[in-house]
DNA sequence: GTGAAAGCGCTAACAA
DNA sequence: TTGTTAGCGCTTTCAC
């Protein structure tokens, strides 16, 4: 068996109470007492039982990570920020894949329940009110995490994806695109944040007095994207398009696929963005201009703020918006 | 606070060994009682404390992963196995992030260890026998993944890396290329993998009588593969390479970037391969022909390892070598 | 079939 | 400063 406290206690010659005291630091003991413990420590190589001490000090320092598919890059990035932010104030993570079936998140939320996690983050793509119902009533910290949908009043961090679209769309305009298509993905669930990045892409296109045109793909698929590519190669005829902003990079990037495979150049006969700044949008030539979603920012956010609300502090907002940015890059040029 | 088992005791009228049997199956209970308890059970949304019974009966269902970085496309592949698995066997994923670093891979084995975890897997980038031993001491089952270096008789799941240099080679071969550059990565360390894809690469060669050129690079990343297109662009007219086979798809792709800028066309003018089949690999144009390390497949079998050992198995072969596939894309042409 | 009691390894009063 | 003791929530003998 492994060593214990009594071990310690025994070969130190003290009681199992000064040998917690010394682990823990909590109250005064002799400097020969300490000694002594100390060496035992040393000596038996003791580690005390993390286990043990959970369950009388009611402390797992266990955060549980729900998350869609971890194979996903931005999901990756955001565990990331969880992982990184979560270390430093001693908190480890429990992580379990969905794949986005609710009822899965909800098994995942009740086992992580029973390990005694002291909160909840979940990254999700859909919304299912019935896990965050359950979730909620842990009356643990829960922060929860949606790329595509915003859920009012619960507690998120995520970005304003007007402000960014309205911006893309702007910088769009000024390059002297005059014809601009929207790609969005088709979704008529409330809370999509494809109504907000519409809304976005509107206010500018009305700003500059243009008129819009708007398509809708499947999912946001590399695939997806790729498969609008014919009806974006009549668009360019018919409708004089000269760019298309896509909601997501994969999306661009299929379209980009697209073009690469019918000699459609891309930015010199059309120019092409994407949404999200995911891993791929940097080294994939051309490199796509897009907005970049601070995804290890919006983890390291979210679990900064769980372990404040451990810590005692009341949350205020339930919404926390994090900066986003443009960034330019090949795959768009000027008109 | 939260119900417990008491509680549930109380209002079913039993004593809490009924309903730990009733929780648990471990002993027969009376129809009746078993009714009672299930009714409080429910009545009282009752969910048994894992850390309670993880002191007691010294299992904590849980496993810990240490790896380099989540971000790693590969490293996040391989957790999807893990994860996966683990779950279907009623393990939950402890992670944690090194990002290479020696002393905190240590810090972290006995942070795990103190949580008792049942086993550790360690996805690691380098080799650290002072990491390795201290994990061994734990006695329990470990795992050791690491695509860059083989270490002998560490219990692992890899690859057949000669044999798959060998059959990448060959098939650039066959398609009719004579001067094939074998793009490594800088490394004197014994273990690392580049030795035996060399040694395929040299055999395939041979074999065709061909000869063999061979160059380094600094690291494994698409920086190092961009930074190699200059020396890459004289090779091609002094010594009429028409192929290059690089020991990592990033750097393939950051020789490909560099390619696609300075206007030399893959794979008209030059067919260039990958090794990995990072999910890059795929969706890149040109696609990339590569070698498939299944790292899903990898991560599921390393845990299944670990809990066959937890049910008592005992593990005869420590490496165990996963069947790696050719896949042929746009990136390498017939010559 | 059931309950009482011991104990997992630890912390936290409490008393000395 | 120190040791004794009670418990954290649960499983598991051991009697009955």
């Amino acid at each position: 068996m492994s060593v214990t406290i009594k071990d310690v206690a025994k070969l130190a010659e003290v009681s199992i109470s000064t040998v917690s005291r010394v682990i823990n630091n909590s109250a005064s003991v002799s400097p020969e007492a300490r000694r002594r413990v100390l060496a035992a420590i040393d000596k038996l190589g003791y580690k005390p039982n993390q286990v043990a001490r959970s369950l009388v000090t009611k402390k797992s320092n266990l955060i549980g990570v729900i998350v869609t598919d971890i194979g996903n890059s931005y999901v990756a990035q955001m565990m990331r920020g969880i992982e990184e932010v979560g270390r430093m104030y001693n908190y480890d993570i429990l992580l379990s894949s969905s794949y986005g079936n609710p009822k899965t998140e909800l098994k995942f939320a009740e086992l992580l329940r029973s390990k005694q996690v002291e909160g909840i983050i979940l990254i999700s793509e859909d919304v299912d009110e019935a896990v965050i119902d359950v979730i909620k009533e842990f009356n643990i910290p829960f922060m929860y995490l949606n790329k595509y949908y915003k859920v009012s009043n619960l507690p998120s961090v995520s970005i304003d994806n007007y402000e960014a679209s309205f911006m893309m769309t702007k910088y769009l305009l000024e390059l002297g695109h005059e014809n601009i298509l929207y790609i969005t993905v088709n979704n008529d669930k409330v809370g999509s944040v494809e109504k907000d990045k519409i809304e976005g892409y509107r206010k500018a296109m009305e700003e500059f007095k243009k008129d819009e045109l708007i398509l809708s793909t499947k999912d946001f698929t590399v695939e997806a994207g790729y498969d609008m590519g014919n009806i974006l190669e009549n668009l360019i005829d018919e409708r004089n398009i000269t760019a298309v902003f896509c909601c997501q990079d994969e999306i661009a990037i299929g379209l980009i696929n697209y073009c690469y495979d019918s000699n459609i150049q891309v930015p010199k006969d059309i120019s092409i963005c994407g949404y999200g700044d995911t891993k791929m949008a940097s080294i994939y030539r051309p490199s796509i201009t897009t907005i970049k979603e601070p995804y290890y920012d919006i983890g390291a956010v979210a679990i900064r703020r769980i372990i404040k609300e451990l810590e005692g502090d009341k949350i205020e907002e339930p919404s926390i918006y994090l900066p986003i940015q443009l960034i330019k890059r090949e795959s768009c040029r000027r008109i």
